[in-house]
DNA sequence: GGCTAAAAGTTGTTGATGCAATTAAAAGAT
DNA sequence: ATCTTTTAATTGCATCAACAACTTTTAGCC
């Protein structure tokens, strides 16, 4: 599409990410209102862990689309708030693979309890369709930039 | 909508804001590339100063959606790099006016044209029909949260 | 006018990002 | 078998964000 199409608002907006980071400030919030200290980055990488345990960082750092240096530096708080610990590869010991502790596993429903509480909030007023489609879009997006 | 009828990838997709990133990362690229070193966090502040220039950390603040201590050392960086100064309110002191200076000016061009270029290489092969509609969708969603 | 409350900015702390450079281990090449 | 190249992870540096606490100046109120 042409760029002279925009409306200023829709150019600004765009490029800045208005509405995501509103999203992460409220999934954040919704965190931190059932007593739950964890940020949205971290909650990203605990959503991939709850699925797949004992992934590498590297896998890790392709799943949520960060680069190796957030992965290890998200990793380490992690590993300080004791929700995880890292194991050094049996295999490749160039590799570490990522468990979850017990208190991880434990907070697993309640953050996506609270996860699931931001999407119906940020929902509100929207039809299904509407939202197929715009995620449809937002993937030829993601595509044409990743 | 309800939670249940989104897709794993779109659930996390949503939440974490993937797309958003990736278009911040292209724009700062984007301004590298032709030898701009300013982030696409200065040039949301910038945006709004070349259209109306000496108005209030406060007020773009609120532009910017941002909050105040975050605009304070965005000022603070674009004025050790030159691009704009503060002026102390004559009629409320308290307050600062911010104005570009001759430099902050000349790279207008320069950045808009990356920035243009920027949409041009995240909407390839999107309608502008699509677009408007996931626009519109934007909106509601970030009238929910703002 | 003088006291209190509100508003505009700044500073400190912690967590996150991007990029470049580095270390350690594995894989490939000859 | 040794030397070189890749790969996984870490560290350093600069910037940005959120939240809380603080300073300075203005506004409100009696």
């Amino acid at each position: 599409m042409d760029v002279s199409e925009m409306y200023h608002d829709e150019f600004y907006s765009f490029l800045t990410g208005r509405v995501s980071t509103a999203i992460g400030r409220r999934l954040q919030r919704n965190f931190k209102l059932i007593g739950l200290n964890i940020t949205a980055e971290q909650w990203s990488v605990l959503y991939f862990l709850w699925n797949a345990e004992g992934i590498s960082q590297q896998e890790l750092a392709r799943l949520t689309f960060r680069d190796k240096p957030s992965i290890s530096r998200l990793i380490s708080n992690l590993e300080k708030q004791k929700l995880l610990v890292r194991v050094n590869g049996s295999g490749d010991r160039r590799m570490n693979q990522i468990y979850l502790t017990a208190q991880g596993h434990r907070i697993k429903d309640k953050c996506m309890a609270q996860a699931e509480k931001t999407i119906s909030e940020a929902m509100s007023g929207v039809d299904t369709e509407s939202m197929r489609q715009a995620q449809a879009l937002l993937e030829i997006v993601f595509n044409n930039l990743k």
